[in-house]
DNA sequence: GTCTATACGCGGATAGAC
DNA sequence: GTCTATCCGCGTATAGAC
Protein backbone atom coordinates (compact mmCIF):
# COMPACT_ATOMS: atom_id res chain seq x y z
CA UNK A 1 0.00 0.00 0.00
CA UNK A 2 1.55 3.25 -1.19
CA UNK A 3 -1.58 5.29 0.09
CA UNK A 4 -2.60 6.13 3.86
CA UNK A 5 -5.58 4.93 5.37
CA UNK A 6 -8.19 6.98 4.56
CA UNK A 7 -7.14 8.36 1.61
CA UNK A 8 -9.54 6.22 -0.51
CA UNK A 9 -12.07 7.89 1.65
CA UNK A 10 -11.44 10.94 0.84
CA UNK A 11 -10.88 10.84 -2.49
CA UNK A 12 -14.27 9.57 -3.38
CA UNK A 13 -15.48 12.55 -1.66
CA UNK A 14 -13.74 14.39 -3.41
CA UNK A 15 -14.93 12.43 -6.96
CA UNK A 16 -18.05 12.79 -5.77
CA UNK A 17 -17.98 16.69 -4.89
CA UNK A 18 -16.22 17.35 -8.24
CA UNK A 19 -18.66 15.12 -10.91
CA UNK A 20 -21.54 16.80 -8.90
CA UNK A 21 -20.12 20.00 -10.01
CA UNK A 22 -19.50 18.95 -13.45
CA UNK A 23 -22.82 16.63 -13.73
CA UNK A 24 -25.09 19.71 -12.81
CA UNK A 25 -23.46 21.79 -15.17
CA UNK A 26 -23.51 19.85 -18.19
CA UNK A 27 -25.53 16.63 -17.38
CA UNK A 28 -24.87 13.94 -16.27
CA UNK A 29 -25.73 10.96 -19.61
CA UNK A 30 -23.41 13.81 -21.33
CA UNK A 31 -20.30 13.84 -19.65
CA UNK A 32 -18.20 10.97 -19.80
CA UNK A 33 -16.29 9.02 -17.39
CA UNK A 34 -13.13 10.36 -18.78
CA UNK A 35 -14.83 14.26 -18.33
CA UNK A 36 -15.23 13.10 -14.49
CA UNK A 37 -12.13 11.77 -13.73
CA UNK A 38 -10.17 14.74 -16.08
CA UNK A 39 -12.00 17.48 -14.18
CA UNK A 40 -10.36 15.16 -10.91
CA UNK A 41 -7.19 15.15 -12.04
CA UNK A 42 -6.80 11.68 -12.88
CA UNK A 43 -7.63 9.55 -15.45
CA UNK A 44 -10.46 7.17 -16.57
CA UNK A 45 -8.94 3.54 -15.93
CA UNK A 46 -9.14 4.91 -11.57
CA UNK A 47 -12.80 5.52 -11.92
CA UNK A 48 -13.18 1.66 -11.44
CA UNK A 49 -11.41 1.46 -7.94
CA UNK A 50 -14.17 3.90 -6.81
CA UNK A 51 -17.07 2.89 -8.29
CA UNK A 52 -18.68 -0.17 -10.33
CA UNK A 53 -20.45 1.85 -13.00
CA UNK A 54 -21.62 4.85 -14.08
CA UNK A 55 -24.54 4.09 -12.89
CA UNK A 56 -23.03 3.76 -9.05
CA UNK A 57 -21.37 7.11 -9.77
CA UNK A 58 -25.26 8.82 -10.81
CA UNK A 59 -26.85 6.93 -7.64
CA UNK A 60 -23.23 8.38 -5.02
CA UNK A 61 -23.75 11.60 -6.52
CA UNK A 62 -27.11 12.15 -6.09
CA UNK A 63 -27.43 11.13 -2.20
CA UNK A 64 -23.97 13.33 -1.48
CA UNK A 65 -25.57 16.16 -3.59
CA UNK A 66 -28.88 16.10 -1.82
CA UNK A 67 -27.40 15.77 1.91
CA UNK A 68 -25.67 18.85 0.74
CA UNK A 69 -28.55 21.09 0.36
CA UNK A 70 -30.55 19.45 3.05
CA UNK A 71 -27.41 20.60 5.18
CA UNK A 72 -28.46 23.93 3.84
CA UNK A 73 -31.39 23.93 4.29
CA UNK A 74 -30.58 23.19 8.25
CA UNK A 75 -28.52 25.70 8.55
CA UNK A 76 -30.80 28.24 7.56
CA UNK A 77 -30.57 30.55 11.26
CA UNK A 78 -34.34 32.12 11.39
CA UNK A 79 -37.20 30.63 13.11
CA UNK A 80 -39.86 32.50 12.20
CA UNK A 81 -41.81 31.03 9.12
CA UNK A 82 -41.75 34.56 7.66
CA UNK A 83 -37.97 34.99 8.21
CA UNK A 84 -37.34 31.31 6.96
CA UNK A 85 -38.66 31.23 4.00
CA UNK A 86 -37.65 34.93 3.12
CA UNK A 87 -34.14 33.17 3.40
CA UNK A 88 -34.68 30.37 1.20
CA UNK A 89 -36.34 32.18 -1.38
CA UNK A 90 -33.47 35.18 -1.88
CA UNK A 91 -31.07 32.34 -1.80
CA UNK A 92 -32.88 29.87 -4.03
CA UNK A 93 -34.18 32.11 -6.39
CA UNK A 94 -31.62 34.55 -7.18
CA UNK A 95 -29.61 35.04 -10.51
CA UNK A 96 -26.48 33.47 -9.17
CA UNK A 97 -27.95 29.88 -8.84
CA UNK A 98 -29.80 30.60 -11.83
CA UNK A 99 -26.05 31.00 -13.69
CA UNK A 100 -23.90 28.83 -11.25
CA UNK A 101 -25.62 25.59 -12.06
CA UNK A 102 -22.14 23.94 -10.84
CA UNK A 103 -22.90 25.15 -7.46
CA UNK A 104 -26.25 24.94 -6.93
CA UNK A 105 -29.36 22.95 -6.05
CA UNK A 106 -29.55 19.44 -7.72
CA UNK A 107 -32.95 19.61 -8.48
CA UNK A 108 -33.24 21.79 -11.39
CA UNK A 109 -30.16 20.49 -13.07
CA UNK A 110 -30.75 16.76 -13.19
CA UNK A 111 -34.23 15.83 -11.98
CA UNK A 112 -35.27 14.88 -15.75
CA UNK A 113 -32.16 12.64 -16.00
CA UNK A 114 -33.43 11.08 -12.68
CA UNK A 115 -36.86 10.87 -14.02
CA UNK A 116 -35.43 8.63 -16.65
CA UNK A 117 -33.51 6.36 -14.38
CA UNK A 118 -33.85 3.01 -13.05
CA UNK A 119 -36.16 2.18 -9.79
CA UNK A 120 -32.85 1.93 -7.84
CA UNK A 121 -31.78 5.39 -8.06
CA UNK A 122 -35.22 6.92 -8.18
CA UNK A 123 -35.51 4.96 -4.92
CA UNK A 124 -32.44 6.55 -3.14
CA UNK A 125 -33.64 10.06 -4.69
CA UNK A 126 -37.06 9.78 -3.51
CA UNK A 127 -35.78 8.99 0.32
CA UNK A 128 -33.81 12.21 0.47
CA UNK A 129 -36.15 14.45 -1.25
CA UNK A 130 -38.75 13.65 1.78
CA UNK A 131 -36.36 14.10 4.40
CA UNK A 132 -36.36 17.87 2.72
CA UNK A 133 -39.85 18.17 1.99
CA UNK A 134 -40.25 17.24 6.30
CA UNK A 135 -38.08 20.04 7.08
CA UNK A 136 -40.22 22.26 4.94
CA UNK A 137 -42.86 21.09 6.61
CA UNK A 138 -41.38 21.93 9.63
CA UNK A 139 -40.73 25.57 8.81
CA UNK A 140 -44.71 26.14 6.74
CA UNK A 141 -46.50 23.87 8.85
CA UNK A 142 -48.61 22.38 5.83
CA UNK A 143 -47.27 18.94 3.83
CA UNK A 144 -49.21 20.59 0.78
CA UNK A 145 -47.92 24.11 0.87
CA UNK A 146 -44.12 22.54 1.59
CA UNK A 147 -44.40 20.42 -1.59
CA UNK A 148 -46.13 23.55 -3.69
CA UNK A 149 -43.34 25.58 -2.97
CA UNK A 150 -40.61 23.04 -3.38
CA UNK A 151 -42.13 22.61 -7.30
CA UNK A 152 -42.32 26.21 -7.70
CA UNK A 153 -38.83 26.80 -7.18
CA UNK A 154 -37.65 23.99 -8.85
CA UNK A 155 -39.04 24.95 -12.03
CA UNK A 156 -38.64 28.64 -11.65
CA UNK A 157 -34.61 27.94 -11.32
CA UNK A 158 -35.54 25.65 -14.66
CA UNK A 159 -37.37 28.03 -16.64
CA UNK A 160 -35.34 31.19 -15.63
CA UNK A 161 -32.63 28.77 -17.43
CA UNK A 162 -34.03 27.68 -20.73
CA UNK A 163 -34.12 31.80 -21.18
CA UNK A 164 -32.20 33.70 -23.54
CA UNK A 165 -32.67 37.18 -22.33
CA UNK A 166 -31.10 38.44 -18.71
CA UNK A 167 -33.76 40.37 -18.13
CA UNK A 168 -36.60 37.77 -18.22
CA UNK A 169 -34.56 35.52 -15.76
CA UNK A 170 -35.46 38.32 -13.38
CA UNK A 171 -38.62 38.63 -13.63
CA UNK A 172 -39.41 35.43 -13.72
CA UNK A 173 -37.69 34.99 -10.38
CA UNK A 174 -39.21 37.89 -8.80
CA UNK A 175 -42.52 36.91 -9.98
CA UNK A 176 -42.33 33.01 -8.12
CA UNK A 177 -40.62 35.16 -4.89
CA UNK A 178 -43.69 37.67 -5.00
CA UNK A 179 -46.54 35.19 -5.84
CA UNK A 180 -44.80 32.70 -3.09
CA UNK A 181 -44.74 35.07 0.04
CA UNK A 182 -48.72 36.38 -1.18
CA UNK A 183 -49.54 32.78 -0.88
CA UNK A 184 -48.12 32.39 2.62
CA UNK A 185 -49.40 35.70 3.71
CA UNK A 186 -52.59 33.98 3.74
CA UNK A 187 -51.93 30.23 4.55
CA UNK A 188 -49.97 31.30 7.58
CA UNK B 1 -38.18 13.18 -58.95
CA UNK B 2 -39.72 9.83 -57.83
CA UNK B 3 -41.98 11.76 -54.81
CA UNK B 4 -44.71 13.31 -55.30
CA UNK B 5 -44.66 17.13 -54.67
CA UNK B 6 -45.79 17.94 -51.03
CA UNK B 7 -44.38 14.75 -49.94
CA UNK B 8 -40.87 16.62 -48.62
CA UNK B 9 -42.76 19.33 -46.28
CA UNK B 10 -45.28 16.36 -44.82
CA UNK B 11 -42.21 14.04 -44.18
CA UNK B 12 -40.21 17.02 -42.30
CA UNK B 13 -43.61 17.14 -40.02
CA UNK B 14 -44.26 13.57 -39.69
CA UNK B 15 -40.47 13.33 -38.42
CA UNK B 16 -40.91 16.36 -36.32
CA UNK B 17 -43.96 14.32 -34.67
CA UNK B 18 -42.23 11.24 -34.08
CA UNK B 19 -38.51 13.04 -33.41
CA UNK B 20 -40.78 14.97 -31.00
CA UNK B 21 -42.10 12.19 -28.78
CA UNK B 22 -38.35 10.08 -28.96
CA UNK B 23 -36.93 13.43 -27.32
CA UNK B 24 -39.79 13.82 -24.75
CA UNK B 25 -39.56 10.18 -23.49
CA UNK B 26 -35.67 9.25 -23.57
CA UNK B 27 -34.27 12.49 -23.94
CA UNK B 28 -32.51 14.38 -26.91
CA UNK B 29 -29.10 14.67 -26.48
CA UNK B 30 -29.36 10.74 -25.31
CA UNK B 31 -30.90 10.04 -28.74
CA UNK B 32 -29.19 8.91 -31.54
CA UNK B 33 -30.06 10.54 -35.37
CA UNK B 34 -30.25 6.69 -36.08
CA UNK B 35 -32.99 6.22 -33.52
CA UNK B 36 -34.77 9.22 -34.41
CA UNK B 37 -34.99 7.94 -38.22
CA UNK B 38 -35.56 4.18 -36.76
CA UNK B 39 -38.54 5.46 -35.15
CA UNK B 40 -39.56 7.38 -38.38
CA UNK B 41 -39.08 4.37 -40.75
CA UNK B 42 -35.81 5.47 -42.00
CA UNK B 43 -32.32 4.81 -42.12
CA UNK B 44 -29.70 7.54 -40.59
CA UNK B 45 -28.55 8.55 -44.09
CA UNK B 46 -31.92 9.87 -45.13
CA UNK B 47 -31.85 12.55 -42.07
CA UNK B 48 -29.55 15.04 -44.03
CA UNK B 49 -31.83 15.58 -46.54
CA UNK B 50 -34.20 17.26 -44.28
CA UNK B 51 -32.26 18.46 -41.33
CA UNK B 52 -28.88 20.34 -41.64
CA UNK B 53 -27.66 18.58 -38.47
CA UNK B 54 -29.05 17.18 -34.87
CA UNK B 55 -29.07 20.53 -33.49
CA UNK B 56 -31.12 21.94 -36.66
CA UNK B 57 -33.51 19.14 -35.66
CA UNK B 58 -33.89 20.14 -32.00
CA UNK B 59 -34.31 23.95 -32.94
CA UNK B 60 -37.41 22.82 -35.49
CA UNK B 61 -38.41 20.01 -32.65
CA UNK B 62 -38.71 22.94 -29.96
CA UNK B 63 -40.96 25.12 -32.26
CA UNK B 64 -43.25 22.32 -33.55
CA UNK B 65 -43.40 21.21 -30.08
CA UNK B 66 -44.06 24.48 -28.55
CA UNK B 67 -46.95 25.42 -31.29
CA UNK B 68 -48.82 22.56 -30.70
CA UNK B 69 -48.87 23.18 -26.43
CA UNK B 70 -50.03 26.45 -27.54
CA UNK B 71 -53.12 25.28 -29.75
CA UNK B 72 -53.96 23.58 -26.95
CA UNK B 73 -54.35 26.20 -24.32
CA UNK B 74 -55.59 27.94 -27.61
CA UNK B 75 -58.27 25.09 -27.30
CA UNK B 76 -59.44 25.62 -23.63
CA UNK B 77 -62.77 25.75 -24.14
CA UNK B 78 -63.70 27.92 -20.72
CA UNK B 79 -63.43 31.54 -20.91
CA UNK B 80 -64.26 32.71 -17.09
CA UNK B 81 -60.56 32.46 -15.43
CA UNK B 82 -61.54 29.65 -12.94
CA UNK B 83 -63.00 27.44 -15.01
CA UNK B 84 -60.46 28.01 -17.69
CA UNK B 85 -57.70 27.35 -15.39
CA UNK B 86 -59.55 24.43 -13.32
CA UNK B 87 -59.41 22.89 -17.17
CA UNK B 88 -55.55 23.46 -17.53
CA UNK B 89 -55.05 22.45 -13.95
CA UNK B 90 -56.76 19.01 -14.75
CA UNK B 91 -55.19 18.41 -18.19
CA UNK B 92 -51.67 19.92 -16.93
CA UNK B 93 -51.37 17.91 -13.65
CA UNK B 94 -52.64 14.40 -13.99
CA UNK B 95 -50.86 11.19 -13.72
CA UNK B 96 -51.27 10.34 -17.66
CA UNK B 97 -48.74 13.68 -17.84
CA UNK B 98 -46.66 12.25 -15.60
CA UNK B 99 -46.26 8.61 -16.74
CA UNK B 100 -46.08 9.84 -20.29
CA UNK B 101 -43.86 12.36 -21.72
CA UNK B 102 -43.50 11.06 -25.05
CA UNK B 103 -47.41 12.86 -25.82
CA UNK B 104 -46.77 15.41 -22.79
CA UNK B 105 -45.50 19.13 -22.55
CA UNK B 106 -41.72 19.91 -23.81
CA UNK B 107 -41.04 22.15 -20.72
CA UNK B 108 -40.64 19.45 -18.05
CA UNK B 109 -39.30 16.86 -20.34
CA UNK B 110 -36.37 18.96 -21.99
CA UNK B 111 -36.10 22.32 -20.68
CA UNK B 112 -32.75 21.18 -18.87
CA UNK B 113 -31.76 20.15 -21.99
CA UNK B 114 -32.69 23.54 -23.45
CA UNK B 115 -30.97 25.48 -20.91
CA UNK B 116 -27.45 23.89 -21.81
CA UNK B 117 -27.84 25.09 -25.77
CA UNK B 118 -26.82 27.97 -27.67
CA UNK B 119 -28.27 30.88 -27.66
CA UNK B 120 -29.52 30.79 -31.03
CA UNK B 121 -32.03 28.32 -29.97
CA UNK B 122 -32.61 29.54 -26.46
CA UNK B 123 -34.11 32.75 -28.60
CA UNK B 124 -36.18 30.36 -30.63
CA UNK B 125 -37.58 28.73 -27.45
CA UNK B 126 -38.01 32.26 -25.33
CA UNK B 127 -40.22 33.44 -28.70
CA UNK B 128 -42.50 30.76 -28.18
CA UNK B 129 -42.88 30.63 -24.54
CA UNK B 130 -43.58 34.38 -24.42
CA UNK B 131 -46.22 33.26 -26.37
CA UNK B 132 -47.36 30.33 -23.93
CA UNK B 133 -47.62 33.32 -21.27
CA UNK B 134 -49.72 36.03 -23.23
CA UNK B 135 -52.15 33.17 -23.10
CA UNK B 136 -51.92 32.62 -19.19
CA UNK B 137 -51.57 36.37 -18.52
CA UNK B 138 -54.81 37.18 -20.94
CA UNK B 139 -56.79 34.80 -18.71
CA UNK B 140 -55.56 35.48 -15.38
CA UNK B 141 -55.00 38.74 -15.66
CA UNK B 142 -51.69 38.90 -14.39
CA UNK B 143 -48.06 38.93 -15.87
CA UNK B 144 -46.98 37.79 -12.33
CA UNK B 145 -49.29 35.42 -11.71
CA UNK B 146 -48.41 33.97 -15.47
CA UNK B 147 -45.79 33.47 -14.45
CA UNK B 148 -45.45 31.49 -11.15
CA UNK B 149 -48.48 29.33 -12.30
CA UNK B 150 -46.34 28.20 -15.19
CA UNK B 151 -43.34 27.24 -13.15
CA UNK B 152 -45.35 25.85 -10.57
CA UNK B 153 -46.94 23.22 -12.98
CA UNK B 154 -43.32 22.52 -14.85
CA UNK B 155 -41.63 22.07 -11.44
CA UNK B 156 -44.89 19.37 -10.50
CA UNK B 157 -44.49 17.06 -13.71
CA UNK B 158 -40.49 17.32 -12.98
CA UNK B 159 -40.98 16.58 -9.16
CA UNK B 160 -43.53 13.75 -9.66
CA UNK B 161 -41.66 11.99 -12.66
CA UNK B 162 -39.04 11.23 -10.33
CA UNK B 163 -40.48 10.06 -7.50
CA UNK B 164 -40.59 6.32 -7.09
CA UNK B 165 -43.70 5.80 -5.83
CA UNK B 166 -46.96 6.42 -8.03
CA UNK B 167 -49.08 7.58 -4.41
CA UNK B 168 -46.20 10.13 -3.94
CA UNK B 169 -46.81 11.39 -7.67
CA UNK B 170 -50.41 11.95 -6.67
CA UNK B 171 -49.68 14.32 -3.64
CA UNK B 172 -47.43 16.22 -5.35
CA UNK B 173 -49.74 17.14 -8.36
CA UNK B 174 -52.67 17.64 -5.72
CA UNK B 175 -50.73 19.90 -3.39
CA UNK B 176 -49.86 21.78 -6.75
CA UNK B 177 -53.23 21.74 -7.62
CA UNK B 178 -54.87 23.15 -4.10
CA UNK B 179 -52.10 25.41 -3.83
CA UNK B 180 -52.71 26.89 -7.00
CA UNK B 181 -56.76 27.45 -7.02
CA UNK B 182 -56.26 28.94 -3.41
CA UNK B 183 -53.80 31.12 -4.52
CA UNK B 184 -56.08 32.54 -7.48
CA UNK B 185 -59.11 32.48 -5.00
CA UNK B 186 -57.23 35.39 -3.11
CA UNK B 187 -56.13 37.19 -6.35
CA UNK B 188 -58.65 37.37 -8.88
C1' DG C 1 -35.36 11.13 -51.07
C1' DT C 2 -33.53 6.98 -49.28
C1' DC C 3 -30.38 3.49 -49.20
C1' DT C 4 -25.68 1.11 -47.93
C1' DA C 5 -21.04 1.81 -46.81
C1' DT C 6 -17.75 4.21 -44.50
C1' DA C 7 -14.81 7.63 -41.90
C1' DC C 8 -13.56 8.79 -37.41
C1' DG C 9 -13.98 10.20 -32.72
C1' DC C 10 -16.01 9.25 -28.22
C1' DG C 11 -18.69 6.18 -25.16
C1' DG C 12 -18.14 2.60 -21.02
C1' DA C 13 -15.44 -0.86 -19.39
C1' DT C 14 -11.37 -4.18 -18.66
C1' DA C 15 -6.24 -5.92 -18.32
C1' DG C 16 -1.85 -5.65 -16.69
C1' DA C 17 2.35 -2.89 -15.34
C1' DC C 18 3.97 0.09 -11.60
C1' DG D 1 -4.74 3.36 -6.43
C1' DT D 2 -3.41 5.06 -10.80
C1' DC D 3 -1.47 4.58 -15.06
C1' DT D 4 -1.38 3.23 -20.28
C1' DA D 5 -3.21 0.35 -23.71
C1' DT D 6 -6.98 -1.75 -25.64
C1' DC D 7 -11.65 -3.80 -26.85
C1' DC D 8 -15.80 -2.78 -29.05
C1' DG D 9 -20.08 -0.53 -29.81
C1' DC D 10 -22.34 3.77 -30.79
C1' DG D 11 -22.13 8.71 -31.98
C1' DT D 12 -22.46 12.37 -36.00
C1' DA D 13 -21.74 13.12 -40.52
C1' DT D 14 -20.50 12.29 -45.51
C1' DA D 15 -20.20 9.81 -50.27
C1' DG D 16 -22.13 7.59 -53.91
C1' DA D 17 -25.50 4.19 -55.93
C1' DC D 18 -30.44 3.77 -57.00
Amino acid sequence: MRYRIGYKEEKRKSLLQISGQLAKKQGFNVTGVDGFMQASGLTSGAFYSHFSSKNDLFKALIEAELHNSISLWQNNPHTTPEAWIDFELNRYLSIYHVDHSESGCILPALASEIARSDDDLKQVYQAELLRGHQLFVQHLGSEETAWAIMCQLVGAILMARSMADDALKLIILESCKQSIKSMLQNAL
